[in-house]
DNA sequence: AACGTCTATCGTCGATCAACGATTTGATCT
DNA sequence: AGATCAAATCGTTGATCGACGATAGACGTT
Protein backbone atom coordinates (compact mmCIF):
# COMPACT_ATOMS: atom_id res chain seq x y z
CA UNK A 1 0.00 0.00 0.00
CA UNK A 2 1.17 3.24 -1.00
CA UNK A 3 4.20 1.84 -2.53
CA UNK A 4 5.27 3.20 -5.63
CA UNK A 5 5.09 1.51 -8.63
CA UNK A 6 8.77 2.18 -9.73
CA UNK A 7 8.87 -1.73 -10.07
CA UNK A 8 5.30 -2.71 -9.99
CA UNK A 9 4.61 -1.79 -13.50
CA UNK A 10 1.34 -2.69 -14.94
CA UNK A 11 3.05 -4.32 -17.81
CA UNK A 12 6.40 -5.77 -17.65
CA UNK A 13 7.42 -5.00 -21.10
CA UNK A 14 8.50 -1.67 -21.77
CA UNK A 15 6.54 -1.51 -24.74
CA UNK A 16 3.27 -1.14 -22.70
CA UNK A 17 -0.05 -1.45 -23.68
CA UNK A 18 1.30 -0.67 -27.32
CA UNK A 19 0.46 -3.74 -29.16
CA UNK A 20 -3.28 -4.12 -28.97
CA UNK A 21 -4.42 -4.53 -32.39
CA UNK A 22 -8.14 -5.82 -31.20
CA UNK A 23 -7.96 -1.72 -29.36
CA UNK A 24 -6.76 -0.12 -32.61
CA UNK A 25 -9.44 -1.89 -34.55
CA UNK A 26 -12.47 -1.30 -32.29
CA UNK A 27 -11.22 2.57 -32.13
CA UNK A 28 -11.27 2.34 -36.28
CA UNK A 29 -15.45 0.90 -35.98
CA UNK A 30 -16.37 3.11 -32.89
CA UNK A 31 -15.11 6.27 -34.91
CA UNK A 32 -17.10 5.22 -38.01
CA UNK A 33 -20.38 6.00 -35.81
CA UNK A 34 -18.89 8.63 -33.61
CA UNK A 35 -21.09 11.09 -35.49
CA UNK A 36 -24.72 11.14 -35.31
CA UNK A 37 -25.21 12.12 -39.40
CA UNK A 38 -22.92 8.18 -39.46
CA UNK A 39 -25.18 6.88 -37.37
CA UNK A 40 -28.56 7.51 -39.33
CA UNK A 41 -27.03 6.42 -42.34
CA UNK A 42 -25.66 3.31 -40.99
CA UNK A 43 -29.27 2.88 -39.86
CA UNK A 44 -30.88 3.97 -42.97
CA UNK A 45 -28.74 1.76 -44.82
CA UNK A 46 -29.80 -1.46 -42.57
CA UNK A 47 -33.27 -0.66 -42.78
CA UNK A 48 -33.27 -0.76 -46.42
CA UNK A 49 -30.81 -2.79 -47.08
CA UNK A 50 -29.61 -0.98 -50.05
CA UNK A 51 -29.65 2.72 -50.79
CA UNK A 52 -28.38 4.93 -53.40
CA UNK A 53 -26.28 8.11 -52.35
CA UNK A 54 -28.95 10.50 -53.55
CA UNK A 55 -31.64 9.04 -51.34
CA UNK A 56 -29.66 9.47 -48.41
CA UNK A 57 -28.70 13.02 -49.28
CA UNK A 58 -32.46 13.69 -49.38
CA UNK A 59 -32.40 12.23 -45.74
CA UNK A 60 -30.42 14.06 -44.54
CA UNK A 61 -29.96 17.85 -43.74
CA UNK A 62 -26.50 18.11 -45.40
CA UNK A 63 -25.26 18.92 -48.55
CA UNK A 64 -24.32 16.25 -51.25
CA UNK A 65 -20.44 17.01 -50.97
CA UNK A 66 -20.69 16.02 -47.14
CA UNK A 67 -22.83 13.27 -47.45
CA UNK A 68 -20.08 11.80 -49.99
CA UNK A 69 -17.66 12.55 -47.39
CA UNK A 70 -19.42 10.50 -44.61
CA UNK A 71 -19.98 7.60 -46.87
CA UNK A 72 -16.06 7.83 -47.60
CA UNK A 73 -15.00 7.72 -43.76
CA UNK A 74 -17.63 4.86 -43.10
CA UNK A 75 -16.61 3.08 -46.61
CA UNK A 76 -13.19 3.53 -45.12
CA UNK A 77 -13.72 1.49 -41.96
CA UNK A 78 -15.56 -1.34 -44.05
CA UNK A 79 -18.73 -0.86 -42.18
CA UNK A 80 -20.47 -0.44 -45.66
CA UNK A 81 -19.63 -1.14 -49.13
CA UNK A 82 -20.88 0.53 -52.35
CA UNK A 83 -20.48 -1.06 -55.69
CA UNK A 84 -20.82 1.00 -58.82
CA UNK A 85 -24.47 0.34 -60.50
CA UNK A 86 -24.82 2.50 -63.93
CA UNK A 87 -24.33 6.40 -63.25
CA UNK A 88 -25.04 5.59 -59.61
CA UNK A 89 -24.18 3.88 -56.39
CA UNK A 90 -25.87 1.25 -54.47
CA UNK A 91 -24.23 1.59 -50.60
CA UNK A 92 -25.12 -1.65 -48.33
CA UNK A 93 -23.68 -2.86 -45.13
CA UNK A 94 -21.30 -4.74 -44.77
CA UNK A 95 -22.58 -7.69 -42.49
CA UNK A 96 -19.44 -8.93 -41.28
CA UNK A 97 -17.48 -5.92 -40.46
CA UNK A 98 -20.73 -5.02 -38.65
CA UNK A 99 -21.14 -8.03 -36.66
CA UNK A 100 -17.23 -7.22 -35.93
CA UNK A 101 -17.70 -4.10 -34.08
CA UNK A 102 -20.95 -5.55 -31.96
CA UNK A 103 -18.53 -8.51 -31.15
CA UNK A 104 -16.17 -6.12 -29.83
CA UNK A 105 -18.49 -4.02 -28.26
CA UNK A 106 -20.17 -6.40 -26.32
CA UNK A 107 -16.58 -8.01 -25.55
CA UNK A 108 -16.23 -5.34 -23.74
CA UNK B 1 -28.38 27.34 -40.43
CA UNK B 2 -29.67 24.80 -43.30
CA UNK B 3 -32.34 27.03 -44.15
CA UNK B 4 -32.62 25.91 -47.82
CA UNK B 5 -33.35 22.45 -47.43
CA UNK B 6 -36.78 22.29 -48.48
CA UNK B 7 -38.06 18.65 -47.47
CA UNK B 8 -36.92 16.60 -49.85
CA UNK B 9 -39.37 13.69 -51.04
CA UNK B 10 -37.10 10.98 -48.97
CA UNK B 11 -38.92 9.74 -46.70
CA UNK B 12 -43.03 10.15 -46.23
CA UNK B 13 -42.31 10.60 -42.26
CA UNK B 14 -39.40 12.80 -42.57
CA UNK B 15 -39.09 13.32 -38.52
CA UNK B 16 -37.57 9.75 -37.97
CA UNK B 17 -34.37 10.94 -39.13
CA UNK B 18 -34.24 14.72 -37.69
CA UNK B 19 -35.38 13.76 -34.21
CA UNK B 20 -33.27 11.30 -33.22
CA UNK B 21 -31.78 11.28 -29.85
CA UNK B 22 -29.97 7.78 -29.78
CA UNK B 23 -28.10 8.19 -32.76
CA UNK B 24 -26.47 11.29 -30.81
CA UNK B 25 -26.48 9.39 -27.63
CA UNK B 26 -24.59 6.62 -29.79
CA UNK B 27 -22.51 8.69 -31.52
CA UNK B 28 -21.28 10.36 -28.05
CA UNK B 29 -20.43 7.08 -26.79
CA UNK B 30 -18.89 5.78 -29.99
CA UNK B 31 -17.21 9.16 -30.24
CA UNK B 32 -15.56 8.16 -26.45
CA UNK B 33 -13.87 5.01 -27.33
CA UNK B 34 -12.68 6.91 -30.94
CA UNK B 35 -9.40 6.55 -29.88
CA UNK B 36 -6.88 3.36 -29.33
CA UNK B 37 -5.57 4.87 -25.83
CA UNK B 38 -9.26 5.60 -24.75
CA UNK B 39 -10.19 2.04 -25.30
CA UNK B 40 -7.42 0.69 -23.28
CA UNK B 41 -7.98 2.98 -20.83
CA UNK B 42 -11.39 1.20 -20.72
CA UNK B 43 -10.23 -2.29 -20.73
CA UNK B 44 -8.05 -1.67 -18.14
CA UNK B 45 -10.49 -0.19 -15.54
CA UNK B 46 -12.76 -2.83 -16.66
CA UNK B 47 -10.40 -5.35 -15.76
CA UNK B 48 -9.04 -3.97 -12.27
CA UNK B 49 -12.26 -2.89 -11.35
CA UNK B 50 -10.93 0.25 -10.32
CA UNK B 51 -7.70 1.86 -11.02
CA UNK B 52 -5.77 5.36 -10.28
CA UNK B 53 -4.50 7.79 -12.63
CA UNK B 54 -0.99 7.11 -11.89
CA UNK B 55 -1.83 3.55 -12.94
CA UNK B 56 -2.71 4.54 -16.12
CA UNK B 57 -0.25 6.73 -17.39
CA UNK B 58 1.97 4.43 -16.37
CA UNK B 59 0.76 1.66 -18.70
CA UNK B 60 0.16 3.68 -21.44
CA UNK B 61 2.81 5.15 -23.21
CA UNK B 62 1.80 9.22 -23.16
CA UNK B 63 2.47 11.75 -20.74
CA UNK B 64 0.14 12.76 -17.61
CA UNK B 65 -1.15 14.95 -19.08
CA UNK B 66 -2.44 13.74 -22.20
CA UNK B 67 -4.02 10.60 -20.25
CA UNK B 68 -5.66 13.20 -18.06
CA UNK B 69 -7.05 14.51 -21.24
CA UNK B 70 -8.60 11.26 -22.44
CA UNK B 71 -10.14 10.61 -18.60
CA UNK B 72 -11.35 13.91 -19.17
CA UNK B 73 -13.17 12.70 -22.37
CA UNK B 74 -13.88 9.43 -20.78
CA UNK B 75 -15.63 11.29 -17.85
CA UNK B 76 -17.85 13.35 -20.18
CA UNK B 77 -19.08 10.83 -21.93
CA UNK B 78 -20.35 9.08 -18.67
CA UNK B 79 -18.40 6.24 -19.45
CA UNK B 80 -16.43 6.16 -16.54
CA UNK B 81 -16.42 8.40 -13.23
CA UNK B 82 -13.58 9.03 -10.98
CA UNK B 83 -14.02 9.50 -7.01
CA UNK B 84 -11.12 11.58 -5.24
CA UNK B 85 -9.56 8.94 -2.94
CA UNK B 86 -7.29 11.38 -1.18
CA UNK B 87 -5.04 13.15 -2.50
CA UNK B 88 -5.05 10.19 -5.54
CA UNK B 89 -8.29 10.04 -8.01
CA UNK B 90 -9.69 6.32 -8.23
CA UNK B 91 -11.08 5.48 -11.91
CA UNK B 92 -14.07 2.83 -12.44
CA UNK B 93 -16.49 2.17 -14.94
CA UNK B 94 -19.87 3.07 -14.75
CA UNK B 95 -21.54 -0.17 -15.50
CA UNK B 96 -25.01 1.19 -16.62
CA UNK B 97 -23.82 3.57 -19.09
CA UNK B 98 -21.54 0.45 -20.79
CA UNK B 99 -24.70 -1.31 -20.80
CA UNK B 100 -26.45 1.36 -22.37
CA UNK B 101 -23.28 1.78 -25.62
CA UNK B 102 -23.51 -2.27 -25.38
CA UNK B 103 -27.47 -2.13 -26.26
CA UNK B 104 -27.13 0.82 -28.60
CA UNK B 105 -24.57 -1.27 -30.75
CA UNK B 106 -26.58 -4.09 -30.48
CA UNK B 107 -29.40 -2.89 -31.55
CA UNK B 108 -27.93 -1.61 -34.72
C1' DA C 1 -21.26 13.03 -79.98
C1' DA C 2 -23.50 15.76 -76.92
C1' DC C 3 -26.33 16.05 -72.95
C1' DG C 4 -28.01 15.43 -68.35
C1' DT C 5 -27.68 12.91 -64.07
C1' DC C 6 -25.33 11.03 -60.21
C1' DT C 7 -21.28 10.80 -57.39
C1' DA C 8 -16.53 11.82 -56.03
C1' DT C 9 -13.03 15.06 -55.36
C1' DC C 10 -10.90 19.68 -54.71
C1' DG C 11 -10.11 23.84 -52.13
C1' DT C 12 -11.28 26.54 -48.34
C1' DC C 13 -12.55 27.91 -43.74
C1' DG C 14 -13.37 27.67 -38.79
C1' DA C 15 -13.43 24.49 -35.02
C1' DT C 16 -11.66 20.77 -32.55
C1' DC C 17 -8.33 16.94 -31.48
C1' DA C 18 -4.10 15.02 -29.71
C1' DA C 19 0.10 15.61 -27.87
C1' DC C 20 3.41 17.76 -24.93
C1' DG C 21 5.84 20.64 -21.18
C1' DA C 22 5.03 23.70 -17.58
C1' DT C 23 2.31 25.29 -14.01
C1' DT C 24 -1.35 25.18 -10.62
C1' DT C 25 -4.41 22.99 -7.51
C1' DG C 26 -5.54 19.72 -3.81
C1' DA C 27 -4.68 16.63 -0.06
C1' DT C 28 -1.63 14.20 3.03
C1' DC C 29 2.44 13.75 5.99
C1' DT C 30 6.48 15.29 8.81
C1' DA D 1 3.56 25.84 8.19
C1' DG D 2 6.21 23.68 4.85
C1' DA D 3 7.27 19.74 1.97
C1' DT D 4 5.61 16.35 -1.18
C1' DC D 5 3.14 13.78 -4.29
C1' DA D 6 -1.00 13.13 -7.44
C1' DA D 7 -4.01 15.02 -10.70
C1' DA D 8 -5.98 18.75 -13.35
C1' DT D 9 -5.43 22.71 -16.07
C1' DC D 10 -3.00 26.13 -19.10
C1' DG D 11 -0.91 27.37 -23.39
C1' DT D 12 0.99 26.03 -27.61
C1' DT D 13 1.58 23.50 -31.91
C1' DG D 14 0.47 20.65 -35.85
C1' DA D 15 -2.98 17.67 -37.75
C1' DT D 16 -7.59 16.46 -38.72
C1' DC D 17 -12.72 17.09 -38.84
C1' DG D 18 -16.96 18.86 -40.65
C1' DA D 19 -19.19 21.74 -43.49
C1' DC D 20 -19.88 23.90 -47.88
C1' DG D 21 -19.72 25.39 -52.98
C1' DA D 22 -17.61 24.49 -57.15
C1' DT D 23 -15.75 21.42 -60.22
C1' DA D 24 -14.45 17.09 -62.37
C1' DG D 25 -15.39 12.29 -63.61
C1' DA D 26 -18.39 8.25 -64.92
C1' DC D 27 -22.33 6.52 -67.13
C1' DG D 28 -26.80 6.06 -69.54
C1' DT D 29 -29.83 8.49 -72.79
C1' DT D 30 -31.08 11.16 -76.62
Amino acid sequence: MAKKQSQKKCDPSPAKLKADPTAEELAKLAWAIAHPARVQIVRLLIGRDACMCGEIVDCLPLAQSTVSQHLKILKESGLIQGEVDGPKVCYCVNPKRLEQLKRLVAGL
